[in-house]
DNA sequence: TTATTTACCTACTAAAATGATAGGTAATTA
DNA sequence: TAATTACCTATCATTTTAGTAGGTAAATAA
């Protein structure tokens, strides 16, 4: 139950994007330098993220990427079910309708969905604006 | 970021064994064919638990595995850190030290610290009990 | 115009994890 | 004593993960 590098390299690209937003288009070679991600393999990600308009990407000299909207505007949830292609816990429940033989009376069912809208929700409710700023929900008021 | 067959098959070992606790000891052979798992391969992940003295093993004719305390004892997330190894969403935070050169100012790393403690509490907050009697926690109530 | 820089594209690969299978041994009991 | 059961060891096929390599196309600065 491990997220995968491909989705914490692309938050922390997609964070340093955020802080040096007033710098412009910045390149991959710069940022993979800055946080020591091999380039040809972040280079793959975030052609997957431009491809789904969640940066805006410029060919050629003075090129590279930038955010496309405002850091707050970002859920981290956008981010990770494009790189993790799902957040869902278990295979069951990543298509719209569950396939699975043992639906109707699977009692681990209940828990796995649950889960799942924990993990949705705890990802919907942090921003990269929240993550820059150090300012996430705390733990403690997620439970009654 | 999906739990194992590992995990999931574990859970519904142990919830058919919560729902069979009257019969005494109970072959895998039995429970295999129930609930259409591989006898071999579920033989290695109740040997672990077996290990980890959750279940009682009895070897010989009539033998099989029971429980060793009553269903509303066993939290889900005592059966899943076994199987799984780890409930931690990222490597850094899955031993006591966090040897993570980029700890100290990580922008992402108090989200997964939050998120791991918020998985660890879910799990904590479900028994092979509340899972029989389809009684979990509901989502509503984990957002104030 | 030309050299340079950058994103993007395609293919490949090594290592690890996953999900088993196979064949036995030891314990227990009917 | 035969049958049954947990347990042990080894192996394996497939998939996933985490990259690497080598190029092409676009854009710009010189």
């Amino acid at each position: 139950m491990k997220i995968s590098t491909r989705g914490r390299y692309a938050l922390r690209v997609m964070v340093d994007l955020a802080i040096n937003y007033d710098s412009g288009y910045i390149s991959l070679k710069e940022i993979a330098n800055r946080q020591d991600i091999p380039l040809k393999y972040i280079e793959s990600i975030m052609t997957l993220l431009s491809k789904n308009n969640l940066v805006d990407a410029k060919h050629g000299k003075g090129g590279g990427y930038k955010l496309v909207k405002e850091a707050k505007d970002y859920k981290i949830s956008d981010i990770l079910t494009i790189t993790e292609e799902t957040l869902a816990p278990v295979s069951c429940l990543q298509c719209q309708e569950n396939t699975c033989k043992r639906k109707e009376y699977c009692k681990t069912l209940p828990m796995w969905q649950n889960l799942y809208q924990i993990i949705k929700g705890y990802f919907d409710s942090i921003t990269l604006e929240s993550l820059i700023s150090n300012n996430q929900p705390s733990t403690d008021a997620l439970y009654i």
